[in-house]
DNA sequence: CCGACTTTACCGTCCGAACAGACGGGTATT
DNA sequence: AATACCCGTCTGTTCGGACGGTAAAGTCGG
């Protein structure tokens, strides 16, 4: 319950433990995608991996660790992917909220398995997904204070990433690849643009 | 908390047979929001329900239908009170879309019994879905066709309620409500003002 | 021969579902 | 009006099976 890894310390001469570790990560997000939140069952998942129920239990000592390494896993991936696109932007101000509405221009895999986990974890327990909102909450704080972009532009771009993700993770009726081009490009020349919105802004008042 | 026990025990039997059903329903949303939905089993939503598991039964012949008649509910319930906040609002364009970003001004009661079923749906049959989505493809369309509305706004409108909701289901760095409503306002403005949006989306090009 | 890794075998619990009636208000028959 | 019957509603119980997890033994490289 407490520790999510139960990561065997081993030396990088063998490698089959850390692999079998990421089969059965990787097993499971599939079972999940194909199945079903409902269909993770530890045998399944085991079988998928091809390894025994004891075997899975040995990398992972219940299922609460197994989804625990699962959010770690896709949300490290997520967060250091983040931080090359940011990198990658060469923009006055706002290159995280670029970064971040970038990220959903088109369905990836690894979005697909992140709100896949994230999912599974509020199925099962909604405590597993805290370390997950801690995680949120550092994007949060550095939209809040990315290079001079103003507060509530950096929020509607969270908002939209968010949004548009939910919408593929649920097929809530997702946008034509073109219609998501338009609103993103619209959101991202909102950021851009420091003008537009502070008229926007003002005329709220 | 169970509730004290002092309901009566044979009231009219053509008033009992429809308020059954609700409380069934009512019971189950509790349960998820309480315990989550791993723990949305028939026995917890009978004896929450005040009800036996056979009596359960006889309503919902299973958990899939148990499932379906709560999103045929809260979706229904949902629909009907967006189509009263947009005919409450006064605008030359865009009603329906100022509706759908008023709908989640504030998190209502309403707003997180849809979510939470939606949740349990996707958690226990993707399958279960189906007709939610056809709901979703109802108001896209219907955002789109929304009083000259540019479409690109009326689908910015729909990401980002939807994304505000998403943010409110799994508690992911949830914005404050003056956030909330600074960014909701910027959205409503661009969408009130269609000069805005136009230079923004023109210099997209 | 140690320790990381994996397997086989097994257990107790819980769950979804089925089922056989009980209760009791309508309704038709007499 | 009394009787008999039906049927919608609900009860209590039972059951097969799946699931998460444990225990202990086996394998193999170093």
């Amino acid at each position: 319950m407490e520790e999510a890894g139960g990561r065997p310390r081993n030396p990088p001469v063998q490698e089959r433990a850390v692999l079998t570790r990421d089969r059965i990560l990787q097993a499971a997000t599939e079972v999940i995608k194909q199945d079903g939140v409902s269909s993770l069952t530890l045998d399944k998942v085991a079988a998928r991996a091809g390894v025994s129920k004891g075997g899975f239990l040995y990398h992972f000592g219940s299922k609460d660790a197994l989804i625990i390494g699962l959010l770690n896993e896709v949300m490290g991936v997520l967060d250091e992917e983040l931080n090359v696109l940011a990198d990658g932007i060469e923009a006055s101000q706002g290159a995280f909220a670029l970064a971040y509405l970038d990220y959903v221009r088109e369905p990836t895999q690894a979005a697909t398995d992140t709100a896949v986990s994230i999912l599974a974890a509020a199925a099962v327990d909604d405590d597993l997904l805290d370390s997950t909102r801690a995680t949120f909450e550092r994007w949060q704080d550095r939209l809040r204070q990315d290079d001079g972009l103003d507060e509530v532009e950096a929020l509607l771009a969270r908002i939209v990433g968010d949004g548009l993700w939910l919408i593929d993770l649920f097929g809530l009726a997702p946008p034509t690849a073109e219609e998501r081009r338009k609103v993103l490009d619209l959101v991202s020349n909102l950021i851009t643009d420091q003008g537009a919105a502070r008229n926007l802004i003002g005329s709220a008042e």
